[in-house]
RNA sequence: GCGUCCGUAGCUCAGCUGGAUAGAGCAUCGCCCUUCUAAGGCGAGGGUCUCAGGUUCGAAUCCUGACGGGCGCACCA
């Protein structure tokens, strides 16, 4: 079981409390105070309690105070108006960090299996930045959960049919045609732009020109669809995003007929198209899944793919999707209900767009007019790690903005040369240190101060920030606690002289948890803690 | 018009299961390298938490309503 310091701490106190009083403690909630001089941990549970007891916090607190300091991990319990905060015994500190540098956070199995689908973009096309956010997230929600002991599959779900694809292939072709076989050809408003058409022209018209030249687009569109799906593969693969499953659109249609079976009592006929009754559910209007040509509409696809992802009976689905879709999470729940299963076990996390500027300035980007950023442009200018580490720093549900021209200068002011930059001092301490390694973690605490302890407890807390941050899909909230980590570890570092000092010892077991911490929260987001700066 | 996400410092954003003096980065201005990595640290300035009501011991946080913005409102995907 992971056990995050938080909560044992919590329990202890809790079960004490219980012991002495009538009222039941549940579990008294802790928080790690604004200030460190209000202590490791703080609670409120007393103003909460007071309306029950009919006595002031004030009262309340103090009683319970002189309670809890006589735990036998307590250094002492103060009650300032109405909090109690309490400081820790460095005793219990110890112990706490032994068992983490022996055993590491090791999460039992939580018996759960999830379908993770992202991304997801339509193979028409390069990955551009702004499929970034849901690549990187997705990625990073696999970690975690993994990390908190989920299983946990990845999927991608190919959208291989539809008018976009014919217009893959007729876009291919007119390239084709004007550049290889230098006719005079007119594209149409809406067609596909970009190298990459021209690319897989040539490729193409180099295996086999009959294809080209017989205007076979059908079988153009075959070819070029699977040729950008593999651009789309190799540019996440250099990011380390590797997908457990891809799930054609196209092959799913030959069940159509056995899934409109199983809905057609809330199906209709009218003026000729077939209509899902999803005002039934939670929608706000029907909605045609066949067309008057007999063509199933993209509804129809997602029943399908939905029915084939709830065959497969896992715990929870997640699907993270552009916000531009929610309209669209109504529509596919009313589905999955008609269909008899349990629509409450799809989870839609909608990650919101990503603005860009250039300059400052609104940059529009369209795939079609060929005018996008790739995704791989950026990354190969600023890294994969910063790629990965700046989406990951808003909330899903947050309007982001980049400035392009600012993403790609920069340096010193990025959040993850901080970061590593604290690693690769810790590092190089221990290198500097007489003291090996060992010596080191099999030292007990002789004279934690304040700070030291304060900077240690934070670093103790991350295996309850993953959860937190995985709960609640908030990846901010983890690197925003390795940036506040760092940050606590370079002011101490800053204030105190470590080699040669009485405490080297005591300073240098922290630092090892602190790196700890800071190497395994950033393996969550396929980050490679540095060892060096230079 | 309806739905949805949002509105906090000059800019980009945290904080939102109600709690201690509302935080960080960037930008601006000072200070700290004969000392372990200055890609660092310390400090200063900068706020009517969009507005108006309500709930309560207590509201940036919860509720209602305005106002402002992004996105969606297809038989496209």
């Amino acid at each position: 079981m992971l056990n995050h310091l938080s909560n044992i701490v919590a329990d202890m106190v809790s079960e004490k409390l219980n012991d002495i009083d009538g009222i039941v403690f549940n579990k008294i909630i802790l928080q790690k105070p604004k200030k460190p001089e209000f202590g490791h941990f703080a609670t409120n549970f007393c103003f909460s309690l007071a309306k029950e007891m009919k006595k002031s916090p004030v009262h309340i607190a103090t009683e319970y105070a002189d309670i809890i300091s006589k735990l036998d991990f307590i250094e002492s319990a103060n009650a300032v108006s109405g909090f109690v905060n309490i400081f820790l015994k460095q005793e219990f500190l110890n112990e706490i960090s032994d068992d983490y540098l022996k055993n590491g956070f090791q999460a039992e199995k939580k018996n759960k299996k999830i379908l993770l689908e992202y991304i997801s973009a339509n193979p028409t096309g390069p990955l551009h930045i702004g499929h970034a956010r849901g690549a990187i997230g997705g990625y990073y929600i696999q970690k975690c959960g993994s990390f908190l002991g989920y299983e946990i599959d990845t999927e991608y779900y190919v959208n291989d049919a539809g008018k976009q694809m014919d217009l893959l292939g007729l876009s291919v072709w007119l390239r084709a045609c004007e550049s290889i076989l230098s006719r005079e050809v007119e594209f149409p408003e809406d067609y596909y732009r970009g190298d990459y058409i021209l690319d897989i022209a040539n490729d193409i018209y180099e295996q086999d020109k009959n294809i080209i030249i017989n205007k076979d687009l059908k079988k153009i569109a075959d070819i070029a669809k699977s040729k950008v799906l593999d651009l789309i593969k190799n540019d996440l693969s250099k990011i380390d995003i590797h997908f457990d499953y891809f799930v054609s659109e196209k092959s799913l249609y030959a069940k159509w007929d056995d899934t409109e079976k199983i809905i057609k009592d809330y199906c209709y006929k009218k003026d000729g198209k077939l209509w899902l009754e999803t005002t039934k559910a939670s929608d706000e209007k029907d909605r045609v899944v066949v067309r008057e040509d007999g063509v199933p509409t993209y509804l129809a696809g997602d029943i399908l793919y939905h029915k084939n992802k709830f065959e497969r009976d896992y715990d929870t689905y997640i699907n993270i999707w552009g916000a531009d879709h929610h309209g669209y999470i109504n529509r596919v729940k009313s589905a999955i209900k008609f269909l008899g299963f349990n629509e409450e076990k799809l989870e839609i996390l909608l990650s919101q767009m990503v603005a860009l500027l250039k300059d400052g300035k609104p940059y529009k980007m369209s795939k079609r007019k060929g005018n996008f950023i790739l995704m791989e442009e950026v990354r190969e200018e600023i890294g994969n790690d910063a790629l990965k580490f700046i989406f990951l720093t808003k909330k899903f549900d947050t309007h982001l903005e980049f400035d392009i021209s600012k993403l790609k200068e920069q340096n010193s002011s990025n959040p993850i040369f901080y970061i590593n930059y604290a690693h690769a001092r810790i590092n190089s301490l221990l290198e500097k240190s007489q003291f090996s390694k060992k010596d080191i973690e099999n030292h007990n605490f002789q004279n934690l101060s304040q700070e030291s302890s304060n900077l240690l407890l934070f670093a103790l807390m991350l295996s309850e920030t993953i959860e937190n941050s995985f709960n609640q899909k908030a990846p901010n909230k983890l690197t925003d606690y390795l940036y506040e980590l760092s940050s606590l570890f370079h002011s101490f570092y800053n204030a105190n002289k470590f080699i040669d000092n009485e405490n080297e010892k005591d300073y240098l077991k922290v630092s090892i948890i602190v790196a700890n911490s800071i190497k395994i929260g950033l393996s969550m987001m396929g980050i490679e803690a540095k060892e060096k700066m230079y």
